[in-house]
DNA sequence: CGTTATGTTGAGCTCCCTCAAGGTTGGTGG
DNA sequence: CCACCAACCTTGAGGGAGCTCAACATAACG
């Protein structure tokens, strides 16, 4: 039971400390070699910011020409509704990147706004640009975009068709799973610690239920499989189970670079 | 009131008939040129193949290096839930494109069945190297990459936080807007009229409803705005009753690409 | 002209929402 | 160190939107 960065960087030495959450999952998970790590991680030290809690990372309705990669922190994406309501429609992790349909300087149709303090790093893009000489960054990238897809698509799937509790379960796992890919879930006796800033509202929200039902959900699932959620931090003492009762199937987060995929994207998305 | 499709035509005389449907809409919606457009249509007129109802144009499970666009006919994604019911995701009409996934080569989560005799014409990844002599042609399959996105937000959005009728409300504005931009629906008397072979079930399906109160909730939009959904056909006498009653806002769907935009995506997703 | 898919209507039940009222925690200023 | 305040969490009770089960009607189709 070791510190999962050190794990990264011991099977990549190459690698040096600090490298980004980003550049981690994408040097472990996603084929991109040590080199092209090493310039997206001095990209990602460019253009920095801070984002107070509440406020918005993309504004709604403004076009842009840059994207955003979450250096530290949780940010959500969501939508503003008739009745005046907010959804949340995605979370975006430490490591993952914001509204890729800025690329397009399309208006989006949504904001992006700091749960906590979040620390972002724009990339213009102009430096986009630059990719065109790190095809594999490139292809990473473009595999990120289509995996937070797959994860709209599951969030969509389960609202649709799946109750309460296994909505609420499926988010914790796969919360879980991302922030393991980067490093930011830890063991905890038999099972998982990590940290998360959503507050029961949050969670109620991103699920689809009332504040009230997610608390009691969440209940069940403390009582069922030893889940805690509380002060900006989350235990699950038996993940296997949690898994187990929503059908939770990491593939569509991870979704490894490793075998097929020929250098297609070349050109594909100019 | 005139046919919509001579009134594309008529606005770029260069493009010849029979444009194909994707042809149009990125002609006419995405700032692709005549030129472009005629290289896409003959590569859509390759590789074309017939799918019969209910078979997978796209399966399960395996890698993919082609992308697929619907010539003619509808197609459904779906997802399979644990329980063993399918759930519909995402509906591909004609013009759309199947699957960004597959050009990377990636494991699909997914499998997307034809909904009546769908009519599709593979673009393999070699063909897409091509697209980077055709730069606009890139960008606009990008951005209809993006409005899939999209709609996939809105669909959730809506089914986390709207009630029943305007879910289904929502879902018939969305579907003859994206008909409205490949000239597939027509005027009719106020109204519109489209060709449409989702049943009850797929309706009551792709907006998380069981098949009864899908027809309750058509009943309904019936008595209301005058719609009528039978055999094929889906008629709207009140449109615009029919938006405003669902806050429908075409603008997550057209989202023009006119304006801004420089020409970036160049080797951001090499 | 039977057979199968689809559409229609009714009745009871349930999951989850809403409203309401505490309880707990953490931060802030005195 | 304590008092206070504002988030946040927790629990209860009642109601309603939509589900399920069960018929039956109608349309599509060979």
């Amino acid at each position: 039971m070791h510190d999962p960065v050190d794990t990264l960087v011991n099977e990549r030495p190459i690698l040096p400390k600090p490298a980004s959450f980003l550049t981690r999952k994408l040097v472990g998970h996603r084929g991109v070699n040590a080199e092209d790590g090493r310039w997206l991680d001095t990209i990602l030290q460019r253009n920095q910011r801070s984002v107070e809690p509440g406020s918005a990372l993309v504004e709604l309705g403004a076009p842009h020409s840059e994207i955003h990669v979450i250096v530290g922190g949780w940010a959500m994406r969501r939508k503003k509704m008739r009745d005046g309501s907010n959804q949340i429609v995605a979370l975006h992790l430490p490591g993952e990147i914001c509204e890729f349909n800025a690329v397009l300087g399309m208006v989006s149709d949504t904001e992006t706004v700091a749960i906590d303090r979040v620390r972002a790093a724009a990339i213009s893009a102009r430096t986009l640009n630059e990719l065109s000489t790190h095809p594999r960054l490139g292809r990473a990238l473009w595999w990120e975009s289509m995996a937070s897809g797959a994860i709209q698509r599951q969030w969509f799937a389960n609202v649709a068709s799946a109750n309460a509790a296994t909505r609420m379960a499926h988010l914790l796992c796969e919360l879980e799973q991302r922030l393991h890919l980067v490093g930011g879930s830890q063991a905890h006796g038999e099972g998982r610690v990590f940290t998360c800033p959503l507050t029961q509202m949050h969670l109620g929200n991103a699920t689809a239920m009332s504040v009230e039902h997610a608390n009691r959900t969440l209940a069940q699932l403390r009582r069922q499989f030893g889940l805690r959620a509380k002060g900006g931090l989350i235990e699950i003492d038996d993940l296997a189970g949690l898994q187990a009762f929503c059908g939770f199937d990491p593939g569509y987060i991870v979704l490894d670079a490793k075998s097929h995929a020929p250098s297609i994207m070349h050109g594909a998305a100019r």
